[in-house]
RNA sequence: GGGCGUGUAGCUCAGAUGGUUAGAGCGCGUCCCUGAUAAGGACGAGGUCCCUGGUUCGAUUCCAGGCACGCCCA
């Protein structure tokens, strides 16, 4: 016996079920240890921030790094799967200082690193249980226990590891970077931090005027909206290919832009000397508008030179270069050779090298600076500019850019390695590999990784206070043996405590105040969570790289690039074999997810809903596995369900109940050798297709394409194998057709459990376990997965089965468009069509298709022109190619092709017609036949098929008809009352002559269709509790009873 | 501003090495069926395959240029 299995499926409660016995099992243990020894397929999770809770986008990288381990431990592979958490970074510390209630540097060094850190420790793991909870709800097999988290001290041992690698590789040097700062938090913002904060806002936009050295009163026009960048300027950019104007005014010539000219000049007399090329002026020198740092023209300041930003909608075309204050400015700076200062502290004031406005807010200075510039003479113009700029997400300020002392990693030094390991990576979508990604790789720039802040993995620098020694350590126990302090935590409040002594004996190291960029931390995954090289050595270089790992599209440029570039860096090897990238999961208006708008349906309400297996399902079957937008749609899960879930979930409810009645069971069924039934056979060959495009789609990692197949499968299986095969199991003989339909059966359900086990973990495991004999795993998760056989496969029954399917869709249609209900039976059915093995192959599947369409008789013939009308169309693609610029003729005269030529063309003859002024031979294979069914006849065709229908009745037809209606208002009097399929009744009616005739006629019919012990006439009375009903337009009434047993 | 992707039915999306009838599901309409069905089936209406040019006998498909949307970068 089977367990008894509801046709009312709960999904979800299904699914809690089966999670209690994954538990108390141990089937993921389970699972790992049977493939314990065999060959390893090595996954790495991407570690997510832990300090909210999961969004779909969560749920479905979930799914596809869910999806792929199992198929691959099916496969026999041993899968290992750990989660990883991301512990540090800003969004932590941002949440920390919010939950302090503090704001800034200045204040988190006022409370002290230890205590700040140590909170942030606190809260960073607070919704682990929440993610562990809704992962493994999900179905997600993965391995919490024994989870990385990137704040673990072997973890970060591991971080120091590679930084040193880095370090001896001589990948890693100290520079500047222009980032966004606030001058009152005293701090570098991070671009997370930065877009928080853009507002419009006026500044002011001067014009300020340069002497060219060597030439008399000739000035270059310059635009800025920092006026108090100006004291820092040691350059003007002009762009190459921009034509330049030598201005005359009254008796002072300006160089500006060509197209800015009219922008200056509005009324005012000018005269324009000559045009120029913003190349030839490259290489003038002129002279500084500050005193300053008037001695840095020997370092190579106050030139003039070429940058490719350089534009003309606004300004002059000239732009102010400021190497300390702008990210173009510093670039073009290290370009040039051109000198960098910044002279400006901590807080945003001018340092004393500015003695004029040494101690003052850079900001605050721009009215000062531009009187002064207007009192020399050098301001041309005044105005302002209304425009977007960051402002200080804590205290609005408006932020300014400066240089700030940064650790790079060398990434431009190694980026053709880069690129040429990316070239052995398989990307799921395909296009990312070349595009994207690709792109982004060739314009790779060094890596900055340090970062200002507390919460984080610290660079395991110690440097001189006079900056001449620099060391770099590898290990805790480097640290010890250098530093004589041994520690157990590597948090910069720990270790910035650590001193070591100097090696020239003067005085000691001290760490720098960096820690690394968090992108570092989970880029160094692969050794870090395996805390290599310091353990697993062996099995590290032996399992690298993965050979699959999947995220997000966001990852681009983060996860997969610094997954990229330190494999490179360390073994010049990508770290990663395959990738699969999902798309954004949006609302399903097409916006973003918001809380705050509430425009989606919650995660656990989808889960409680209808199930993991639906939802899953649901982000599977859509591009979104293939990083395309997903709007997620509530509705869409329904259909998903109601697709797949719920007609595999009543094949195999429907197989049980019957298996049960009949005491069927696997291990007592003799082994009916299956092949002596037609649709057996077809189904067992259907489901062989199923196995072959889902491997193949799993294979190549395309999870929609291995997903699509089982909606047709199922449709298959419910709406035409069981529908066909219904009789079979009901049949109360125990015969062996009936032994087979059950073997089919069984058979087919148990290996579709198998094959569905990766997509939907619970359903089929449900389904599995309760197929299963002694002998067979626990659960289906512990199955091997079923190959593709070509042997198994019947192509031409596929093909022969579809033009059955044909026939009966032509026959359905006929009947729809006549009014004629399938009850009501019909004499004859005629199939026509010219090819006798078609015809064969219909009759072979005669009785069922005169069964499907209730018609007594198929009758075949090949006269099609009797019932259509024949007319050839051209074969385009067969033809096209060699007729080229004839086709258009050749097309014309073969429209025109008789229907005797046409009769002649389809015997096997060639024609020859007319094209373009040449003969043209052409033959069957050259065009295409169209069938027309005659106007007033009862057909219908379909490609070289033709059906006719006849729709006159008889008596005896009617009679029929009539029992056929009677059985089915018996059967849902049955339903209504509530009796169970295998209850006897007794049924006592009333009704017309015509009704008493046929009932009497098909008296055993009728009580074999609905389990009746007897079906009385009730003469001259209404039987009691009879129910009224019209058949075919006669009046009846019946009644049901239950006989006892 | 740049890169990448997307644009096909009212909606969500398939698809086509370039070939003359472009598909599915949902929704809508008509009907059928119902002792596996939070159902099932048939049929129908519904399309400038984003636009404009080019290549070609033939373009929704290839090329170029636009437009719109999304993501990333600046």
């Amino acid at each position: 016996m089977f367990d008894p299995v509801t046709n009312q499926p709960d999904f979800p409660r299904l699914e809690g079920a089966i999670r209690a016995l994954w538990d108390r099992e141990g089937t993921f243990a389970e699972s790992l240890k049977l493939r314990r020894g065999a060959a390893e397929y090595v996954f790495y999770d991407g570690p997510p921030f832990a300090t909210g809770l999961p969004h779909y986008g969560h749920l479905l990288a979930g799914t596809i790094k869910d999806i792929v381990p199992r198929y691959q431990t099916m496969r026999g592979h041993y899968v290992d799967r750990r989660f990883g958490w991301d512990c540090h970074g800003l969004p932590v510390e941002v949440e920390v200082e919010q939950e302090l209630g503090i704001s800034g540097k200045t204040q988190i060094e006022e409370l002290g690193v230890d205590k700040f850190n140590e909170t942030c420790r606190g809260i960073v793991l607070r919704y682990t249980r929440e993610w562990r909870a809704i992962v493994t709800r999900m179905g997600r097999w993965v391995d919490f226990d024994r989870d990385y988290k990137t704040m673990d001290p072997k973890y970060m041992e591991s971080i120091w590891w590679v930084f040193k690698s880095l370090w001896e590789k001589d990948l890693v040097y100290e520079g500047m970077k222009i980032l966004p700062y606030c001058p009152r938090c005293a701090t570098p913002l991070s671009n997370f931090e930065t877009n928080q904060g853009y507002e419009e806002v006026t500044d002011p936009a001067i014009t300020v005027r340069f002497k060219v050295e060597g030439a008399d009163n000739t000035y270059i026009l310059a635009w800025t909206t920092t006026p108090w960048t100006l004291p820092s300027n040691m350059a003007l950019a002009v762009g190459g290919g921009i034509r330049y104007a030598r201005v005359k005014d009254k008796d002072a010539i300006y160089i500006l832009a060509a197209d800015r000219v009219a922008a200056y000049w509005k009324h005012q007399e000018h005269e324009i000397l000559e045009t120029l090329a913003g190349a030839d002026l490259a290489g003038l020198r002129y002279a500084p508008l500050f005193p300053y740092f008037a001695d840095m023209k020997n370092a190579g300041a106050f030139r003039v030179v070429a940058g490719d930003f350089v534009s003309t909608e606004e300004g002059t075309g000239v732009v102010h270069i400021a190497p300390g204050f702008g990210e173009d400015d510093y670039r073009l700076g290290l370009a040039e050779n051109i000198p960098a200062v910044c002279p400006v502290d901590e807080t945003g004031r001018f340092t004393a090298e500015v003695g004029d406005y040494a101690g003052r807010e850079v900001k605050e200075t721009d009215a000062d600076i531009m009187a002064r510039l207007k009192a020399e003479g050098r301001l041309v113009r005044r105005g302002t500019i209304a425009h977007t700029y960051p402002h200080c997400w804590r205290c609005e300020k408006p932020l300014i850019y400066r240089a700030v002392s940064t650790w790079f990693v060398r990434v431009e030094r190694i980026r053709d390695r880069i690129v040429a390991a990316n070239a052995q990576v398989r990307w799921v979508p395909g296009h990312l590999k070349g595009g994207r990604f690709g792109k982004w790789l060739e314009g790779a720039r060094d890596w900055a990784v340090s970062r200002n802040r507390y919460w984080g993995a610290p660079l395991p620098l110690w440097r001189s206070d006079d900056g001449a020694e620099t060391v770099c350590v590898g290990s805790m126990a480097e640290l010890a043996r250098l530093s004589g302090t041994a520690v157990a935590d590597l948090h910069k409040h720990v270790v910035d405590k650590v001193t070591i002594p100097s090696a020239r004996g003067k005085g000691a190291l001290r760490r720098v105040p960096e820690v690394l960029d968090c992108w570092f931390e989970s880029g160094a995954m692969p050794y870090a969570q395996a805390h290599y090289p310091f353990e697993n050595r062996e099995h590290f270089e032996a399992h690298f790289p993965a050979d699959f790992i999947a995220e997000g599209l966001d990852q681009t440029r983060g996860w997969f690039y610094t997954l990229m570039v330190l494999s490179v860096a360390l073994f010049d090897r990508p770290a990663f074999r395959n990738v699969v990238v999902n798309g954004l999961v949006l609302a399903e208006d097409g916006r973003k997810m918001s809380k705050r708008l509430k425009n989606y349906p919650d995660p656990s309400y989808m889960l409680d809903t209808y199930g993991a297996d639906a939802l899953r399902l649901y982000m599977l079957n859509s591009a979104v596995v293939r990083a395309e937008d997903l709007r997620f749609s509530e509705e869409g899960v329904r259909q998903l369900m109601r697709h797949i879930l719920i007609p595999l979930w009543n094949a195999y409810s429907f197989f049980v109940t019957y298996a049960n009645i009949d005491g069927w069971s696997a291990a007592r069924a003799r082994d009916d050798a299956p092949g002596a039934n037609a649709l057996d056979r077809w189904i067992r060959s259907s489901l062989e297709s199923l196995t072959a495009d889902v491997v193949a789609g799993m294979d190549d990692y395309d999870l929609q394409r291995a997903v699509r197949p089982f909606v047709r499968f199922i449709e298959d299986l419910t709406n035409w194998y069981i529908r066909r095969s219904r009789r079979r199991f009901w049949k109360s003989q125990d015969d062996a057709d009936k032994a087979q339909a059950y073997r089919t059966l069984y058979d087919v359900l148990l290996r579709l459990s198998k094959i569905a086990a990766p997509f939907i973990p619970f359903v089929s495991d449900a389904i599995h376990r309760n197929l299963r004999t002694e002998g067979m795993p626990a659960s289906v998760h512990l199955c091997d997965f079923p190959l593709p056989d070509a042997s198994r496969r019947d192509p031409e029954l596929e093909e022969q089965m579809a033009e059955v399917m044909a026939v009966v869709r032509m026959g359905r249609l006929l009947r729809a468009e006549n009014d004629l209900k399938v009850r009501q039976p019909l004499s004859v059915l005629h199939v026509v069509c010219r090819r006798a093995e078609v015809r064969r192959r219909i009759a072979a599947f005669g009785d069922l298709v005169a069964e499907e369409l209730n018609v007594k008789q198929l009758a075949f013939g090949d006269h099609e022109t009797e019932l259509a009308a024949l007319r050839a169309k051209a074969n385009f693609k067969r033809l096209g190619p060699s007729l080229g610029p004839r086709m258009k003729a050749a097309a014309g005269a073969i429209a025109r092709l008789s229907p005797e030529q046409i009769e002649e063309l389809i015997g096997g003859a060639a024609v020859t017609l007319d094209a373009g002024g040449e003969p043209l031979s052409v033959t069957a294979e050259d065009v295409v036949v169209e069938r027309e069914p005659h106007a007033g006849l009862v057909v219908a065709c379909e490609g070289e098929l033709l059906v006719a229908l006849e729709t006159g009745l008889t008596p005896e037809l009617e009679a029929e008809g009539l029992a056929r209606e009677f059985v089915n208002k018996v059967q849902n009097m049955r339903k209504t009352a509530g009796l169970e399929v295998t209850d006897r009744i007794r049924v006592a009616y009333a009704g017309d002559e015509a009704v008493r005739a046929a009932v009497t006629a098909h008296a055993a019919y009728i009580c074999a269709e609905t389990l009746s012990l007897a079906c009385e006439y009730a003469a001259g009375r209404r039987p009691a509790a009879a129910v009224d009903w019209d058949l075919n337009g006669h009046a009846c009434a019946i009644a049901v009873g239950r006989e006892k047993r």
